[in-house]
DNA sequence: GAAAATTTGTCCGTATGTATT
DNA sequence: AAATACATACGGACAAATTTT
């Protein structure tokens, strides 16, 4: 397979394209039997370009912690996995991440109270003007970031969850103490876009990299909505499953 | 707001990430008001470049269709929508979409028997060397593409569906004519990455793009699986929605 | 153990693309 | 429109580390 074209003068650099492409290729599983990439030269003449071009696109790679070169032996592959969210009724945050990271959470690093703009207001159907209160976290898995999400949720049942949440670091439980038995995710719309400036910086991506983004509803038993997201994941450490 | 940095020496030319950053706005609907972009000026203080780096941004976004600069007035949005697929357990291809867009079909390119793949033969939990039957389709509304897919079934079951779904141009009229009076879907996996070379001519993108990629189980009322499809969506032209 | 082949690392120079002034 | 500076991409040659013969 000599003709995997990379196109020129787009806008994008061949190593960039490149770099994608393998990237790709490692979390599709195509190189696990050897654990390691195809030489240099090889993947030159795969992709008509130069040596010095490929080496660009591995050199970003290593950057990221997901290759690693070895002189002589070849460029070992480091870190290949794709964290899977599944998506249902009963979806938690947290859960379903544990078995598939060691070290999994999701910290808070902003909260505050505010007027609901018109969006938040419309999925949360409130009236216009209400208070809300709004939660920004930042989820990781094994050392790197995999989201940053904002939450919305009425003010006047849950003025105290930034508080609880802090504490036990669990919406579930911090719906619980609040009156909440149980909730269930009404919706989920997802999206994806180019990386914007925060999302380069919270997410530790390089610009061009995708994010996914989820804007889910969740409500109580009786169908009144408790709590609307809006989440933004590296897409290239994530995978969305919905199981029906 | 003056600034929304871009990056320098990433391997992303900034009148790239720019294009970028603008088709995202337009989408999101954030000039809606004026139904233009702002002045490029304004977009050049904004991004921090020069006012020729936004000119080339504008441009590529012109020969895209999306933007059509008029001297003296400004740079008009000639194009701004997003489909919206909903998934469901009755999640059917077409529906839906027909009153989103005025033209929306879908049509079979090519056409195949084959020896299931040890992914394909693991979906559909058929035995290794069995034959499968493989589509091969391009959906398309008002006049653009927005996805390309695979889809295949067991070639036992539905020897002769590529003939009925090329003259009904249903699948669910070739189930129900092959006896599968009725199907669900059992699981819809989504992974967003860079467009390769077949989604740019394909879809009509341009490198850098993003396609979003889903893999969905269909099955038989008994729970037997139909269907396995890979469908690859133009990122920027639809969203997904998850009603539970 | 020695030699050969393979693979990555580094240096040179040149041409073209990108972005600013 | 033109001059300047830097990034990108190519081509070749050789060194260094590792694996294979």
């Amino acid at each position: 397979m000599a003709g995997q074209k990379v196109q020129r003068q787009t806008g994008v650099a061949l190593w960039r394209q490149i770099a994608d492409r393998i990237r790709a290729s490692i979390n599709q599983g195509d190189f696990d039997e050897a654990g390691m990439v195809p030489p240099e030269t090889a993947l030159a003449l795969q992709f008509g370009v130069n040596r010095h071009t490929v080496r660009s696109a591995l050199a970003a790679l290593g950057q990221e912690g997901i290759v690693r070169a070895v002189q002589g032996r070849g460029t070992l592959i480091e870190r290949k996995e794709r964290l899977n969210f599944p998506i249902s009724k009963r979806t938690r945050f947290s859960q379903g991440i544990g078995d598939q990271a060691r070290e999994a959470r999701s910290v808070l690093v902003a909260t505050s109270r505010e007027i609901a703009s018109a969006e938040v207001a419309r999925w949360l159907k409130l009236a216009p003007g209400a208070a809300v209160i709004r939660l920004e976290t930042i989820g990781r898995a094994d050392h790197r970031p995999v989201s940053r999400g904002t939450s919305w949720f009425p003010a006047d049942r849950f003025a105290d969850i930034a508080e609880i949440y802090g504490a036990t670091g669990s919406i579930t439980k911090a719906f619980h103490e609040l009156g909440v038995a149980d909730y269930v995710r009404v919706v989920t719309e997802i999206t994806a876009t180019h990386a914007e400036e925060g999302d380069l910086t919270d997410l530790e991506l390089s610009p061009g990299a995708i994010v996914m983004t989820t804007r889910a509803l969740n409500a109580d038993l009786d169908g009144v909505p408790v709590q609307y997201s809006i989440s933004r994941f590296a897409a290239d450490r994530v995978r969305f499953t919905i199981e029906n």
